[in-house]
DNA sequence: CTAGACCTTGTCACCGGCGTCAAGGCAACC
DNA sequence: GGTTGCCTTGACGCCGGTGACAAGGTCTAG
């Protein structure tokens, strides 16, 4: 399989294929033309740095998951430094939940301060103009 | 009020405020030699451009904000376009929050799933090591 | 022989909010 | 006049994951 097709059956392009692999995520062998030659395996690795990325990690978190594939694992998951990542992704992904809520908070209290401003501004006109 | 004193004044930089500059949110009178000289009232357009930045919001969502605490305001909360802002980045904040929640559940869905996986295999090992 | 559909490496551009360095002008004090 | 400390503009770098383009090699079909 040469990267073109690996592109199409993952759903990605060259470019991101050849990036994986400067930065050590995909693996290619190399036919006598020096084309990048690919086998079945490395799909499920594209497509397991595509989901992850999607969810937000970034490459350096997925390389364990990597690696955990390359060892023979079914899941990319399934390996300790994986399920670290994972822990620390979750506990990311809360703080910045809660980050997001408190600036949630923050606009609706400014946005409700603003609010009761504006009308008081207008009843204050209109007093003025009669 | 030269470039530096307002910068320690409002807490960031020198380089900060010339960007501010650039991007149409601070403004600046020259004096003779072709210092920067600011009046009292850029330190609180720096500081509302500051706690909005702090906040998430990008200089160009900052725009309104500082046209209304030019327009004579004590707040810059209180204008119509401000108030459209607002309630755009209460809406994308609320957007992120989902989002952030869904990864979170596809998260701990993987982990669990993950310790799973471990405690069968370490069953299984200690199973055939019998 | 040629067209076109692949492949190769290398490089620039992007987004945003600056940090940081360069090279120089101005003010004030010793 | 020399040092120190402010100021000026200009330009590059960063982070991350690509898109896009250039200039060339390779394979296949007509």
């Amino acid at each position: 399989m040469l990267i073109g097709e690996l592109a199409e059956r993952a759903g990605t392009s060259t470019r991101a294929l050849r990036y994986y692999e400067t930065h050590g995520l995909v693996r290619a062998d190399r036919s006598a033309n020096g084309y990048r030659v690919y086998d079945e395996a490395e799909l499920h690795v594209v497509r397991e740095i595509r989901a992850l990325l999607a969810v937000g990690f970034g490459l350096d978190d997925i390389r364990p998951f990597v690696a955990c594939l390359r060892a023979g694992n079914t899941s990319g998951h399934v390996c300790p430094d994986s399920v670290a990542v994972l822990r620390r992704k979750l506990a990311e992904v809360d703080a910045g939940i809660e980050r997001l809520h408190t600036v949630r908070r923050e606009l609706r209290d400014q946005l409700a301060h603003a609010i009761t401003q504006r009308e008081e501004t207008c009843l204050r006109l209109r007093g003025t103009a009669r």
